[in-house]
DNA sequence: CGAAATTTGAGGTGCGCACCTCAAATCGGT
DNA sequence: ACCGATTTGAGGTGCGCACCTCAAATTTCG
């Protein structure tokens, strides 16, 4: 009835505890045939470690750190709010997690950064920062002296196995243009697409997709070129006022970046005929005020507490070399409207 | 640096490790007063029990039930195999959840199998079960003796403190009536509503919602009273047929209930003119190939691996008298559309 | 065959806590 | 101030595992 102990398995493999512990934790001296005994013991009785006596006896605290842009907008703020939560979820399991600001336009600083970590205070990192070949180096570089890492939300490195935790963005772009599609029921005209700027890879894979089905099943809505804010509140009014006057009828305004806010002040400025359809990205407290209010149509986003704890999850399972649970941590693509916040 | 042991507490508290150990497992025979001085001391230091050390010394499994209906449906059938995967997750917390299969529709058997529960073998139930006053008092009554409950997906009871553990069915509703009516886009016509059965509280509470959104912002739709299937394929048939024809133009069909193949089989075999706008309920092999292909334009899902192990994580809680963290149990209504499956 | 190198075994310690026993100290009531 | 009842302290044990040491057994190779 109870669970096998590494007694147990001792006796079934015919061995002593010793060489259990041995095989167990890959230390070396150990024959390979004796290690195969022991593996095929452990799926004959299935034995399983018993994780909460190993955390402690092994006395270890896990420490993760999250290297996040310094930008203060409301969507970053609301993922720290998250890890700290975290904290104290995952307080039982021995796992701490630290946030780090970094710049994240200068990816020197950043590699720079992930140089100088120590294995020793640092068991894993998560890093949200653009794609860049320097930012890609130095997390090999890192991984390799055994700080396990995964990227995080933007900036993926495709090399398969869960090194990144997020949405598909293609796909976010593309359920954007559906709703956008569907929302506007035949009438023709103009969608704006606007975004902080087009150099980030997840805004770029948001208007592919978008295009893609805009293109295909709504030939009467032309989408125009991205206007980027940067992040300015002037320049933000300026080419949102510019890009409602550059076409008859704007009928819809996507936008791509996380920061809605300075958007939907330039728009309530214009004050334009005809109300747009408004779809954009992420859930702050302005967006989701915005969208019971009905001045934004529908919310494409993405759970920024699971996305924490999944990152978490999977940087510990990283390091325990442990399998992955998958379909805890596919992080969906979430619409939300007004009645379902 | 490290965390504070019951040893730091006790002399924080300027008190006996037993003492420490009377105040923390609740018993007996401490005055209030030295009780107090412990949580002060607790509250001081920033005292927290480690979980590992506790759950290897208590040497308990803690034996979790799902009552389910034994209905064979689809939904059901992905709810036990994310039981299967949470039982894999928990493992090392030592949680073990097994299905029990019930009769929905007799409370009393129902209410006879939660009073014959051990307490000893058994430390707590998630029940899926249509809301009755037998089950609601045997609910009370296990309770009573020990053993810890909430209700699952259906047949809520609002005792307030986390009894519940499922989406709100009204505002799922109301999001099906939105997109209905934001899809449809000015056209005017009747929307059928199929159901298994109108006697359960979650598709009660859905119609409402559906209805409120509907009749307050698209009166040009006009819903026309629920079907009901009982889940036999012939019926099915037989009042689609019947929906289908008793109004000129059925330009919407809203699935209530889980299990929508027959609906939508029924729906193929009519073949009515002018493809009528399909939005259904959990997701389901069956439903999210009818999506990608086309045939419904949305599914309204509840995430059946989140709710299996939110139940599991309050039930813990609540054994333990332990807080939840709220933002972790909120299942979420989600959207489905063709593109972010 | 024998010496050196490798592999295995036996056994101990401690992680932080729950749970137990028994004795000592403190308290309340008269 | 005395007795009995209540409260507190001291100390031990074991949960399952990681990590360590040292000796014994086995293998390898000249």
């Amino acid at each position: 009835m109870m669970r096998p102990t590494t007694k147990d398995l001792a006796i079934a493999a015919g061995v002593s505890l010793a060489t259990v512990d041995r095989v167990l934790n890959d230390r070396s001296g150990v024959r390979q045939n004796t290690v195969d005994r022991v593996n095929s013991a452990i799926a004959k009785i299935g034995f399983s470690r018993n994780l909460a006596a190993a955390s402690l006896a092994r006395g270890k605290v896990w420490r993760f750190l999250f290297l996040l842009p310094r930008s203060g907008d409301a969507f970053l703020a609301g993922l720290i709010d998250r890890i700290d939560e975290a904290n104290l979820a995952f307080a039982a399991e021995q796992v701490r997690a630290e946030v780090v600001p970094i710049h994240e336009g200068d990816p020197h600083q950043i590699a720079n950064l992930l140089g100088t970590l120590d294995p020793e205070l640092v068991d894993g990192v998560a890093i949200m920062a653009p794609e860049s070949p320097q930012v890609r180096d130095a997390t090999a570089r890192v991984t390799q002296r055994g700080i396990e890492a995964v990227s995080f939300i933007s900036g993926q490195i495709n090399t398969g196995n869960h090194d990144f935790v997020g949405i598909d963005n293609h796909a976010a772009g593309a359920t954007a243009g559906r709703l956008m599609g569907r929302f506007s029921a035949g009438r023709s005209g103009a969608i704006l697409v606007v975004a902080e700027t087009m150099h980030a890879r997840d805004s770029l894979e948001r208007r592919l997709g978008f295009d893609q089905v805009i293109n295909a099943d709504y030939p009467h809505l032309t989408v125009m070129p991205s206007l980027e804010t940067y992040g300015d509140p002037d320049r933000t009014r300026q080419v949102v006022q510019r890009g409602l006057h550059s076409h008859p009828a704007v009928c819809g305004v996507y936008v791509l970046g996380s920061e809605a806010r300075l958007v939907l002040e330039s728009l309530d400025e214009a004050r334009i005929a005809g109300q747009p359809l408004v779809i954009a990205h992420e859930r702050t407290p302005v967006t989701e005020a915005s969208l019971i209010a009905g001045r934004i149509d529908a919310l494409i986003t993405q759970d920024t507490g699971h996305l924490v704890r999944s990152a978490l999850r999977i940087l510990r399972a990283k390091c325990d070399r442990r399998p992955i649970l998958a379909s805890q941590e596919r992080i969906r693509i979430e619409i939300l409207l007004k009645e379902n916040t």
